[in-house]
DNA sequence: TTGTAAGCGTTATCAC
DNA sequence: GTGATAACGCTTACAA
C-alpha cells in the first residue's frame, strides 16, 4: 500500500503538505496542490484509517446494536440509520448482541477503543448503571428502547398511546376478552412498562379487569405465535381477541387459529404491532399498530452524527407518532 | 483511556511486558503476569485496536457486502456470517450497496486501507475485472454471487438446478404456460445466467417454447409483484403458472391474483424461491425453492477466517444443495 | 524472563 | 506557503 510518503516522494514536497492536501488545508500553491494530487492517483492512494484514528480524532464510524438483524423491525432500522451514515462519509458496524449481556458489552468497547465514535442502542440488555459509563468515551443515542433517565438522547414512538389506542380498537369492536401477549416482559421497566400501562388503562376505562392467564411475556417469532395459539386453544375461558408486540407473532398465531379452524377476525380478533410487510400478505390483512421505522432510524442517526460534530449537544427525548392501521383482521 | 503505559506503570513493569500479557505470550512469570492482570482490570484497560492494526497484522473485523439488509436473504445471509465472525473474534462491518457501483467501490476501499481484513461479497455491481485487483489487499469471498473465472473461494447454489427442478414441477403438475420472474436480468451472467438455463432447459425437455412476454426482469418487492401481476392480467394469453426469482415477488402476485379473483393454484400457480419465512404464511401456502442460507452464509465466514489464517488457501468453488418445498401454491 | 528502542502512517506544533 | 519533528498506542527485533 502506498503511504503519504510514497506521495510525498512522488510529488516531490513534504509529507506534511500531503497530508495538507488530504485534509483541504486552505493555504497552499495550486501547483503543489496539482502534483500532490497527480501522485495520489498514480499511486492508488488512500489515506490509511487506523492511523488517521489512532492520531487525531476522525469520526468515521458509527455502530448500531441490534438484538437480532433478521427481525425486520431491526433491519429497516438499520438500513435507514445506514443511509444517513453514508451520506455523511460514516460507515455503520452492525452489532448483534442476540440479547446476550456480555456480547453487548462487548460492542460498547468499540466505543472505548475508538473503533466506533459513536453507538446507537436500538435494544438494551445489560443495566442502564452498566451501560451509563461508556458515555465518556463517546455519544450513545437510544432508538427504540428507552430509560427513565435522560442521560442520552432517546428515540423513541409513544408505546403507551400505541398499546392504548389498539386495544381500544378492540374494545370498540365489542372485546372484552382481550389477551395481551408481547415481546417483552410484564416489567415496569422502559419500553415494556408504557406498553402494559397502555393496555392496562384501556381495560380499566372500559371496566374490565386484567386476566393474569391471558398475559403472555416473551414471545417473538412466527413459531412463538404458533405456541402461544396452542396455549390459547387450551384455556377453558378462552379471549376474542388478541394484542401482539408484533407482526410476527400475529403471523403465527393467525397461521395456528386459522389451522385450528377458528376464522380471524369471526371468532379471534389479532392486532400486530410494526406494521412490517408481513402484515399485507396474510390473510385476512393484519390490522397493526404502525412504528414509523424509518423516521426512527434517520432521526436516531442524525442526533449521533450532531453529538460528533458538537459535543455538547443536550440529551432530550424525541417522541414519534404511532399510527393504528386497521385492515381486516380485527 | 488507559494505555499499555499506565498498565505498565502501575504493574510496575515495562510495556513490552504488558504487551506479552496482551499476546499470550508463553514465557513470563506468573507473578508479573498477575500484576499486570491486575493492573489492566484495576485501570479497565482495553488495547487500542486502532494502534494494532497500524503496528502489526492483527485481523478482527471482516465486512459483508450486501445489496439490500432489509431483504430477509440477506439479513439471514449476514446473521450467519456474524456468529461465525463473533465466535472467532471477529467484527462484523455490514455494507449495504443500495446496489450502487459507487458504493460497493468504496466499500472495497476498506480492504485497501485494511478497515477490514477481508469481504464476503454476497452480490456483485461492478465488473468482476474492477473487483478482482482488491483481491491483492486481502481476501474476498463470494457468497451467493460468482462469476466464471475462479479467481476466488465461492460458495453458491445449483441455482441451474434449482429453477430446473421448480419448472419441472410446474411442468408436471400440467402447465405448458409457465412465466419467469426474476430479480435478476435474462442475461448470461452469474446467478442470473444459470437460472435462466434451468428454466429453458426444463422447458425445452417437455418440448415447449419460450414466451418472451412472460420473462419478466428485475423485479425484486413485494410492490413488483403486485406490478407483475397486473401486467399479467392484461394479457390476451395469460400464463398458468410462474416461477419466481423470490417469495417476495411470489407474495406480491399472490396477494393481486386473489384481489383480482384468481384462485390459487386454480388459476394461477406460483412458485417461491428462497423460503423465507413469509413463504409458510401465506394463503395458499407458499411452494418454493429452499436455499440453505444459514449453511451459505457459515460456510463462507469459515473460508474467510481460514483465508485470514493461512494466506496461501487454494480458491475453490463450494456447491450447497437447494430443494424444492411443495406447499400449496402450485 | 525482561527491557530498550524503532517504527507502523498520520496529523499538530512549531519553526522558517 | 512549506517543512522538520514529535507524538498517537502498540508490537517486535535486538539486547541484556
Amino acid at each position: 500500500m502506498a503511504t503519504i510518503i510514497d506521495v510525498a516522494r512522488l510529488a516531490g514536497v513534504s509529507k506534511t503538505t500531503v497530508s495538507r492536501v488530504i485534509n483541504n488545508y486552505p493555504h497552499i500553491s495550486a501547483d503543489k496542490k496539482k502534483q500532490v494530487l497527480n501522485a495520489m492517483e498514480e499511486l492508488g492512494f488512500t489515506p490509511n484509517l487506523s492511523a488517521r484514528r489512532l492520531r487525531g480524532q476522525v469520526a468515521t464510524t458509527i455502530a448500531v446494536v441490534v438484538p437480532k438483524i433478521v427481525n425486520p423491525f431491526f433491519s429497516y432500522l438499520v438500513d435507514a440509520i445506514e443511509q444517513v451514515g453514508y451520506k455523511n462519509g460514516y460507515q455503520t458496524l452492525i452489532c448483534q448482541t442476540n440479547e446476550d449481556k456480555e456480547k453487548e458489552l462487548a460492542y460498547l468497547n468499540l466505543l472505548k477503543t475508538k473503533q466506533a465514535d459513536g453507538i446507537i442502542m436500538t435494544s438494551i440488555e445489560n443495566d442502564w448503571e452498566t451501560i451509563k459509563p461508556y458515555i465518556e468515551y463517546g455519544p450513545i443515542v437510544l432508538c427504540n428502547e428507552y430509560v427513565s433517565r435522560v442521560d442520552v438522547p432517546m428515540i423513541r414512538v409513544d408505546q403507551y398511546q400505541g398499546t392504548y389506542v389498539g386495544v381500544k380498537h378492540l374494545i370498540e369492536q365489542g372485546h372484552r376478552k382481550i389477551a395481551y401477549c408481547t415481546g417483552g416482559l410484564f416489567t415496569e421497566f422502559g419500553k415494556d412498562k408504557d406498553r402494559n400501562h397502555g393496555y392496562q388503562r384501556a381495560l380499566e376505562e372500559a371496566g374490565i379487569a386484567v386476566n393474569p392467564n391471558w398475559i403472555l411475556v416473551d414471545k417473538h417469532t412466527i413459531e412463538d405465535g404458533k405456541l402461544v395459539m396452542r396455549q390459547l386453544l387450551e384455556m377453558k375461558d378462552r379471549p376474542t381477541a388478541v394484542f401482539t408486540g408484533s407482526d410476527e407473532i400475529a403471523s403465527g398465531l393467525m397461521m395456528a387459529a386459522k389451522q385450528a379452524g377458528l376464522s380471524v377476525p369471526g371468532d379471534l380478533a389479532i392486532l400486530g404491532f410494526d406494521d412490517q410487510p408481513i402484515a399485507e400478505v396474510l390473510e385476512p390483512a393484519l390490522s397493526t399498530i404502525r412504528q414509523p421505522i424509518e423516521q426512527m432510524g434517520r432521526k436516531a442517526g442524525e442526533i449521533l452524527l450532531a453529538m460528533l460534530e458538537q459535543a455538547d449537544l443536550e440529551p432530550a427525548v424525541y417522541e414519534l407518532p404511532v399510527e393504528l392501521i386497521v385492515r381486516k383482521s380485527t
